[in-house]
DNA sequence: AATTCATGATGCCATTTTGTTATCAATTAT
DNA sequence: ATAATTGATAACAAAATGGCATCATGAATT
C-alpha cells in the first residue's frame, strides 16, 4: 500500500475516460506520466486495473471494485477537508459549557439562546458544575468555557464579566425578620445558617465569608445541602436562613421571603472563563460573541 | 487539496501519539520530515491541526474533525485495496452467465450449484437468452460467460464442451407416430412442424436444418413459438410435431410422446463460451472450474 | 499487402517532493 | 543557573513525478 492520492485521482480519471491520452489532458499532465502512474498503482496492488489493447481501454472487474472504493474515499476526504475548515472557522463544532446555579438562574439562558440564533451550526453542551470543578475541567480540557463565580486569578485563563448581583438574605415566611424591608449583615450573626456543603460550595463561600467576617461574625451553619434547591428547601421548612444572590433566590417558590441586605456594596460576579491557549474556532466565536468589547484578560 | 495519503498517514500517527518525535519513530522517518509534512498539510488546509507548546502537543477541534474523516478514508482505501486484490484473484465478484433452454434443462444447474459450493464468494447472475443474443452480449461485455448451442466459430472467443445430446422427435400422444419405438428423420418430411420463431431460434435451426436437408426435406413449419414451453404446448394440443433434444423434451409434461430418431449420430452440443481477452479473476476461476482439462480453444 | 494512424509503453533527463543530519529556540525540570 | 526535552529550521541528499522523444502494436485505409 505505497501509493498516494495522486495515483487515485489519476486512476479515477482514466476509469472515467477509458483513454489514457484524454485522461492525461484532462489532468493537465502528459500521457507518459499517467501511464507510469497507473503502472505503479497496478504494481503496488499487484492487480491489473485496466485491459488495454492499443485500440480500447476497459476497466477490469478488480478495477471496478477499486474504483468504487476510490470514489468513496475521495469524496470522504474532500468532504472531511471542508468540514475541517468549517470547524476551524467555528461554523461547526461542539462547545462544552460549564455553569453554576447562579449563572443559570441569571443571564446564561439568554446568552446561550442568543448565541444559538447567531451560530446555528454549533452544538452547545451545558454541564452543571460548581466553580471549582469547572476550573479543573477547563484545565483538563473537558470544558471549553466555564461560567463560574469570580473573579478568578489564575494564569492561562481569560475571563469576561457576565453578571454581577447583590447578595440577599432568604428566610422562611414566619421568621422574625420576614417582614423587614432590609437587614444589615451583622444582624444575621446570631441566625442559624443553611449553607451549601463545604466542599462543593467552597468557592461561593470564599466570596461570602470574608464579608461576614468583616461584619464581625462567622455564620453559624446548622445544616448543609448540596445544591441551591436543597438549600432553599431547608430554609422554607424553617431550618434556618441563608444568603444567596438576587436572581437565584427567586427560584425558591412559596414559603420564602427575600430581604435585601443594607449597606453591602459587594456583589457576586459571574464570569465566563476559558483557557487562553487552544483558541479553537468554536471557542473563539463564542468568546467574541460574549465580549463585544469588554475583555478582562488576567 | 494538494496533499497525499502520506500526509494523512503522518497526521493520524501524530494524532495518535501526540508527540512528533515518537510518531516519527513509529513511522520510520526522522522528526523534521514529520514536522514539515504536518506543516504542509496545515498550510494546504489553512487550518491548524495541533496546538504545540514545547511540552505538549494536543489536537485542535478542527484537527479532531479531520482525524475522524482521515481514519474513515484510510480504512476505506485499505479495505478497498484488499477487496480489489480478492476480486483480482477471483475470490469475490460477480459473474453474468447466459444460458439457453437447452443448457438449463441439462447440466447447467448442477454446474452452477457445484461452482457455488467451491466459490461461495462469487455472485452468479444467470440471464436467459438464445445463443445469438448471448454472443452479442458477450461481445458488448454484458455477459462474462455464455452457455450456447455450439460449436461457435468466432475469433476472440474460447469455448468448452458442456453437454452433447441426441435429437428426439416430440409428438402429441394421439399422433400416428406416437406408439413407434423409433423414427427415421426422413419419415418426418410430411409432418407439420412447430418451431421456435425464426429470428430467435435461428441458431438452433442452423444446426437442425442441415440435417433435415441431408435427409432430403425441408420441414413444413405451420406454427412458431417463442420458447420451448410454447413449442411443447403447441405440440401437446395437436398443432404438429417438433424436434428437440433429450433433456429439454422431458420438461413438456403430459400429453407428449418422445421418440428417439434412428440412425442420427449428430448431437446438439452446448458449449460454455467466453471472450479470451479480459480474463478477469472471477471468469478465470469459473473457466478453470469448467475445464478441468478439456479446453477447446478456437 | 503495404501504409498510415491511433494509442499505450519506455528511456532519459529536468523538476519537485520528500527525507536526513545538524542545529536552533523555547520551555521545563533539576 | 544548567541540563534536558521537543518542535522548528536550514542545508543538502535521495526519491518521486513529470515532460519529451520515441517505440511497439494492432486496426483502418489504400
Amino acid at each position: 500500500m505505497n501509493f498516494g492520492l495522486r495515483h487515485i485521482r489519476y486512476f479515477i480519471a482514466v476509469a472515467e475516460e477509458l483513454h489514457f491520452s484524454r485522461a492525461a489532458e484532462k489532468l493537465g499532465i502528459a500521457q507518459p506520466a499517467l501511464s507510469k502512474a497507473i503502472l505503479v498503482l497496478e504494481n503496488e496492488l499487484s492487480v491489473r486495473l485496466f485491459h488495454r489493447s492499443n485500440r480500447h481501454v476497459q476497466i477490469t472487474e478488480a478495477g471496478q471494485t477499486f474504483l468504487d472504493g476510490c470514489r468513496n474515499a475521495m469524496n470522504l476526504i474532500e468532504q472531511s477537508a471542508e468540514n475541517t475548515q468549517r470547524a476551524h472557522s467555528g461554523q461547526i463544532g461542539t462547545l462544552r459549557i460549564g455553569y453554576t446555579d447562579n449563572a443559570m438562574a441569571g443571564s446564561l439562558p439568554q446568552i446561550l439562546k442568543a448565541f444559538q440564533d447567531v451560530q446555528p451550526g454549533l452544538v452547545l453542551k451545558p454541564h452543571h458544575d460548581v466553580s471549582n470543578i469547572q476550573l479543573k475541567k477547563l484545565d483538563e480540557g473537558e470544558l471549553e468555557i466555564g461560567f463560574v463565580t469570580g473573579p478568578i486569578n489564575r494564569s492561562g485563563l481569560n475571563q469576561c464579566l457576565v453578571q454581577s448581583e447583590k447578595f440577599v438574605c432568604v428566610v422562611y415566611k414566619d421568621h422574625p425578620l420576614a417582614n423587614r424591608k432590609t437587614v444589615r449583615l451583622e444582624e444575621l450573626a446570631k441566625q442559624n445558617f443553611v449553607h451549601g456543603s463545604s466542599k462543593d460550595w467552597e468557592h461561593f463561600h470564599s466570596y461570602l465569608l470574608p464579608l461576614c467576617r468583616r461584619a464581625g461574625f462567622v455564620p453559624k451553619v446548622i445544616q448543609e445541602a448540596f445544591n441551591t434547591a436543597g438549600i432553599l428547601g431547608l430554609v422554607s421548612c424553617g431550618m434556618g436562613i441563608t444568603v444567596l444572590t438576587e436572581s437565584i433566590s427567586k427560584s425558591g417558590g412559596t414559603g420564602l421571603t427575600v430581604i435585601p441586605i443594607q449597606d453591602m456594596s459587594e456583589e457576586l460576579q459571574t464570569m465566563a472563563i476559558w483557557k487562553s491557549d487552544t483558541m479553537d474556532g468554536t471557542k473563539k466565536r463564542f468568546v467574541d460573541f460574549l465580549q463585544q468589547g469588554n475583555d478582562l484578560p488576567v
